[in-house]
Formats: structure tokens, C-alpha cells, sequence
DNA sequence: GTGAAAGCGCTAACAC
DNA sequence: GTGTTAGCGCTTTCAC
């Protein structure tokens, strides 16, 4: 623990603790001259305020909390990213916290959260169902913004991307290249993010004038293995000669199947995923990625939740979506 | 801000605040029927305890600091996610900070954690110059432990991996493949770490008869862009027919460079990097990979840390070491 | 088995 | 421009 306090600190200078703080925190109350011997001091000693002492006086704690479904993603690490350098900039702390998709999980850290020990969140939440009550009943003590995995029916602040744009141009172009059969990797089911992707990917098949075949569509079940056996199965029983994937964890076990069942990506099946691989252009063959902006979205939403903290307009609905970008490589591109 | 106190709950109780405190905390003192009715009024009022008075008094965060060059990397997500889960088992919270690998930052870092802010630090050292002796400082003040990216000079309980040994083998692996010039690409230079990896390369060439060239090893330099110059000047003037890259962040650009120069991997240049990307074998060619137990070095990691808390053993010096495990694939292989 | 009181280190209101 | 005082919400003696 921190052993030099501010009263000893003011001792040392024959200052009283509060004119100390006041100089440390740059009163205009100070003369220069004060300040100046104060902080000098302050070095000298490696003077530290204690925080939660601090937050305890002041009511805050210059602490955010995010909350993702995985930090070991590529999608995820790079919004952390983006968040922790707004963060650094304001001299602000950030605490990190990983549902693995689990509600229950995420209940429990929210319920943590609304103690105070964080000034705000910005939450990409779990695919499970939400307990919209509790996220409710935070929301009102603390300011949380949403990220990328969102829900319409929760009020609040969210930062998304054009997902069904994005689906439906990724579908039309799968169409333009020549594919009939085109299936959907679906995951974040219950949430308006996975919504609209999978309505991208509906209404892009409409409007060509392709039949509903709900057998196209698979949802996500969790682990790696029983991915790839639903991917590998998928692709053996109903054999599409196109996929999109709405999430890169359904898009390379697709890669894996393939090799095994002895099918050429993309003469046999051609492959689009969101996805935010660095180097989807070194894959064999490399991947058509629906890329999002995934380090801005961090930035975006750190920076939306700094701004709520000066307006302090903590109850409002707002939805800004950030576009994502469609980059074609071999994957989905029609054989010569 | 939480607005129930447990004032108000023992208010509510018919009890004093001690009692209510002592019951929440399952103090043997307290009556089982007390502790049952102050436990359901807690649950009842939605009662959180102000996490900063709490730690104030008892000079403890129940939190814990982990510092990293970067978080979008797939070796420090990877960690992260090991230090996160054994964090949360234990209900502590993690608090992330990234140094960009400038020292300075990590500096002030460092400084700001050692207000007591955490109960203890899980670090991993930018490359730049260490401030050896402030880490010592911070070092004395609260526990540190240190992981993969280490230096030797400092005194504290390490988690590292098998180095020295990993690239030693590398290297052997492409001799055994018939390179005969083999590049070496260098980063964590100011680190135990890097000196390792190094100095494993440097014998391996030795104990085979090959002579030293220091024009075969060149250090990395910063941005994406900078780097991709530096590796594709380095294969275009030197042409080695091997290279063993000490980061994953430099032996993309290979790949990218080969391309550019019209060579091939394997056949004109072989190639092995430390790695943790999840797909190396989707790549084309699929990468020879020393890969590190990423997520068991952040499990190991915060483990000793916690051991550390309830031993309260803060001066040692301990190194654990995991081993890697060099998975060898197309780009490391000799032709038929 | 429970309560009263003091105090963790800081800052804000109020003096002067 | 600086000092005095009170109190943020909790836990921990010390009483009984």
C-alpha cells in the first residue's frame, strides 16, 4: 500500500491536507507559489493519492468497465483497444470483463458494476437472452453505452455497424458470382445485431427471386468441436455452393470441412464472413471478409460514454452506426 | 451511484451497521438467523457495498492490474482471457493497461498503480529500456509478477517459456530442411526474453558449423508499414533461404514480401515464427508455429499471484517456465 | 451475539 | 489564500 498520505504531505510543506488538495488538484483558490512548492513536494515524496478515498469523497472512481463476450477475438481485442486509449488519454481506468456468452455471468457483473465502482460501461452483450429488467434498473444508475452486439428493445446508447447492409451486399454479391445455394451461419440469435444480419441475408435472397429454404440456415452451438461438426455436416448434407457467415468462429471451420470433405473453396462453396482476421488475405484461399471497424467502435463508444459523463444526459436513446467495409478476395470469387 | 447503504439496511433490520456488516462478511459472531434476515434484506434492497469505503478500510482492492505491450495481439488476448477467468473465480476485478511498448507510458503506469489501486500487478514488459529501478520501487510496495516478456536483471517471480529452446529447435528444423542462410528477425531486444530467443538462434547456427553473419538479423522498428520495408529490403538483399521471426508481427510481412518478390514459401524461403495465431494452418502456405501456452501463462500467472496474496510472500525471486511447442507445417518443409 | 465509536484518506462547505 | 471541520460508507476494535 501507498505509506505517504496527503497529511503528511501537508506536515512536510506546514500546509493543512486541504490546501494540499486543493493545489493538487489545481484550485484557482492557490497561489501559483503554493502550488508550485506542493507538487514539488508531492515528487519528491512519490506522493500518491489514494484512490478510494477519493472515490469514496467524490462519488467517483474514474474507472470504466467493459464488458465483451470474449477478449481473446480479434473483433473484441481491437474495440478494447480503441477503448483503453480514450481511456488513457482522460486518465481513466479500465476494468474488463468476459461473459463467455453466459447471461447469468453477465448478470452477475452488472449487478457488481452498480455499486459504483465504475462511472459508466460500454457492454457488447452475450447472445443468450438478456435479463432486460436488470439492464434496465443499471442503465438508470450509471450511464452504459452498447456496442456492436445490441438490443432495439433496451433504451441507451449504442454504437453498431451496418449489419444488414452489409449481409444483403454480401449475399448479392455470392448471387453475382454465381451461386444457387446459398447458406447462413447464424449466431447472435437473440439480439437485433444477429437480426439484421440474417435479414440482410433473407432479403437479399428475396429480392433475386431465391425460395426460403430454412434448411440453409444453421445456428452457432457454442464450442469449437461442435462448431465444426455442425459446419462439417451442414455443408456435407445440404451441400450450398455459398456461405455467409455471420460470425469468423462459423467461418473457419468452414476452411477445415472443406479440406476434409474434399471440396474446393471457391469452386465448390464460396465463403463470406464478418470477421476482423488481420491477415484474411494470407488464407488459403484468402477470405472475403465483411470487415468492421472495430478499433473505431471502441473509440466511438468510449468516447460517447466520456461525453455523457460531461453533459451528464443519462437518459436518452441513440443508435450511430459506423459502416462496414465488404473486401472481396478468392473465397467468393467465380472461377474463371 | 449505488444508493442503498448499509446504514439504511440495518436501519430496515432493526440492527446496527457492525451487525449487518459482519453478517454480510458470515462473521462466525453472528447468529445464523441474523445472517439469513440480513442476507435476504440485502438481496431484497438490491444492496451492493460501496466497493471504495470497503477498500479504503481494509487497505485492499480485490482488484488486479494487468499491463501488456498490446491487447490486440493473439498471444496478450490469449493471456488476458487466462488472467481474467482466474480473476473471476476469485471475484476480483482486472484492470488492463497496454504500453504501446513505450516504456514511458509503462512508467506512468506503473506510478499510478502503486497509490494502491490493485492488490497486485501481472506485467508484461514493453521492449523499450525497463526503469529498473521504479519497478523495483512498485515491486517493494505490492507484488508483481511478471510474464513471457521478462528481464533477468529484475528481481520477482517470472512465467516464461522455453526460449532459448524453442528457437534452438526452430532453426535445427530448417537446417534439417536445407537452408543454408538463415535470417533472423529480432524484436524484444532489451529483453531476457528476446536475448533467449536470440541466442538460441545464435547457437543452433553454430553447434551446425554455420558461420556468424550479423547481417542475417535484423530488428524490427515500430509501425505495420515500417516493418514491411524493413523485411522485404532484408529478403531482397539478403535472400536467405531460412528465417525464424521472434513475433508473429514480423513474419506476416514475409508472407506479404514473398509475394511482392515473387518467391515462394517453402521453396525459396522457409519460414518459422512464435506465434499464437488460431489459424496458422489455413495460411498459404499453413506457418510453422512456435507456439506459447498463451492462455495457461495468464492462468499460471494470476495463480501465483493469488498464492502470493494469501502468503503474503512478497520478496522472491522464482521463474516458471512453460514449455512451447513448435508445430511444423508446409512453410518450414522441404520440397519433395 | 450485538452495538457504539473510531477511523481509513480524502475533499467540500464553511470560516476567516 | 489558507485552515478547520465534517463526512463519504465501510469495518473493526472494544465494550457489554
Amino acid at each position: 500500500m501507498g505509506e505517504i498520505n496527503i497529511k503528511m504531505l501537508a506536515l512536510e510543506l506546514n500546509l493543512s491536507a486541504a490546501t494540499v488538495s486543493r493545489a493538487l488538484r489545481d484550485s484557482y483558490e492557490i497561489s501559483s507559489e503554493t502550488k508550485a512548492r506542493v507538487i514539488e513536494m508531492a515528487k519528491k515524496l512519490n506522493y500518491e493519492p489514494n484512490p478510494f478515498a477519493s472515490s469514496l469523497r467524490q462519488q467517483k472512481s474514474k474507472t470504466i468497465a467493459v464488458i465483451v463476450p470474449a477478449i481473446a477475438n480479434n473483433f473484441f481485442s481491437l474495440a478494447i483497444n480503441g477503448i483503453e486509449e480514450v481511456a488513457r488519454a482522460r486518465d481513466y481506468h479500465v476494468l474488463i470483463y468476459q461473459t463467455h456468452e453466459n447471461s447469468e455471468i453477465e448478470r452477475s457483473f452488472l449487478m457488481r458494476l452498480s455499486s459504483g465502482r465504475v462511472d459508466g460501461i460500454l457492454i457488447s452483450l452475450a447472445s443468450e437472452e438478456v435479463d432486460k429488467r436488470q439492464l434496465k434498473e443499471v442503465s438508470e444508475k450509471l450511464p452504459v453505452v452498447f456496442f456492436d452486439r445490441v438490443h432495439d428493445d433496451i433504451e441507451g446508447v449504442k454504437i453498431t455497424t451496418d449489419d444488414y447492409t452489409s449481409a444483403y451486399n454480401a449475399v448479392q454479391h455470392l448471387i453475382e458470382n454465381g451461386c444457387k445455394k446459398i447458406g447462413y451461419l447464424m449466431a447472435l440469435n437473440s439480439l437485433s445485431t444477429g437480426e439484421k444480419r440474417l435479414q440482410g441475408y433473407l432479403d437479399a435472397l428475396k429480392n433475386n427471386g431465391f425460395p426460403y429454404q430454412p434448411d440453409l440456415i444453421i445456428t452457432n452451438s457454442g464450442t469449437v468441436e461442435q462448431n465444426y461438426s455442425l459446419v462439417r455436416n451442414f455443408i456435407a448434407e445440404q451441400k450450398p455452393d455459398g456461405i455467409l457467415s455471420s460470425i469468423e468462429d462459423l467461418a473457419m471451420p468452414c476452411y477445415y470441412a472443406c479440406k476434409d470433405l474434399k471440396l474446393t473453396i471457391p469452386d465448390d462453396l464460396k465463403l463470406i464472413s464478418f470477421s476482423n482476421l488481420a491477415h484474411a488475405e494470407l488464407l488459403n484461399p484468402s477470405l472475403t471478409t465483411i470487415n468492421q471497424p472495430a478499433f473505431e467502435i471502441g473509440v466511438e463508444a468510449a468516447g460517447i460514454l466520456f461525453k455523457i459523463f460531461n453533459n451528464r444526459r443519462y437518459a436518452f436513446n441513440e443508435t450511430i452506426t459506423l459502416k462496414s467495409n465488404l473486401i472481396k478476395r478468392e473465397s467468393s470469387m467465380r472461377a474463371e
